[in-house]
DNA sequence: CTGGATGCAAACGCTTTGCAAATAG
DNA sequence: CTATTTGCAAAGCGTTTGCATCCAG
């Protein structure tokens, strides 16, 4: 990882403020709130971010990217009728997750894992 | 759940025999060719499927979903840096995933589990 | 001075929606 | 016959790209 920009530090530490999954749209509100800065350059610095594994991105129920900073590793069940997320307290996978198979050679950076299926809300509601 | 629609068959049958995860695209170029069918109705017959639980949806790199049918319950390596998939032979979590959190109402149909860092290959290259 | 980073706006591509015709029950 | 599903085309919207400008070293 080279020296950050410095769209990345402004990203970057939007993400560690707010603490919790993004998308880029709203880091652009709330960056260009403060500075002149472009979409298009909120989506090289997210990329740049995620591509050395500063940065974790997921995917919302829409379809958008939501970007959370790493530390921020937290998991969710999301219901497939209402769409609502419920937080995990911890991670089923604990934290020693880097000898998968010592076979493969791969650094693993952060890992992504949901769960989908129905809320107790929706249990016993139509399609 | 309910009665399946004709186009819900159609793509259900296509997930079934290419057995991986496949894009609307993809999904839509086959079927037009056996049959009269628009993206749309592709799309509407994936959704309802997702909704009951019977395809699993997944995002590609480029951020486009692709769906797969359950059974096919594999996980992967991704690499940040040249993108490519690695395929793990298991499950970390097993199959025993139902009670995740006993005092949380909630039917798990499945998960997504997916693990990102750098391959052997790309370990000493540069951005 | 030189290469990379940025802003802006236009282009892209995946997905969704409006609506009339076709189909199911 | 009534409700649902489908095709088509157009619109929507998140994301990417082209290019001139700006900034860092």
């Amino acid at each position: 990882m080279g020296k950050p920009t410095r769209s990345q530090q402004q990203v970057l530490a939007l993400l560690d403020r707010l603490n919790r999954p993004v998308s880029a749209r709203e880091i652009y509100d709330h960056l260009s709130r403060e500075s002149r800065i472009g979409m298009a350059t909120v989506y090289r610095a997210l990329d740049a971010l995620r591509r050395e594994g500063t940065i974790k991105v997921g995917v919302r129920a829409n379809g958008e990217a939501a970007y959370s900073p790493l530390p921020l590793d937290r998991h969710y069940l999301h219901c497939l009728h209402c769409g609502c997320d419920i937080p995990l307290a911890a991670c089923p996978l604990g934290h020693n997750l880097q000898p998968l198979d010592p076979a493969i050679p791969f650094t693993v950076y952060y890992h992504t894992l949901e769960f989908f299926g129905v809320c107790g809300d929706c249990q016993g509601v139509a399609s």
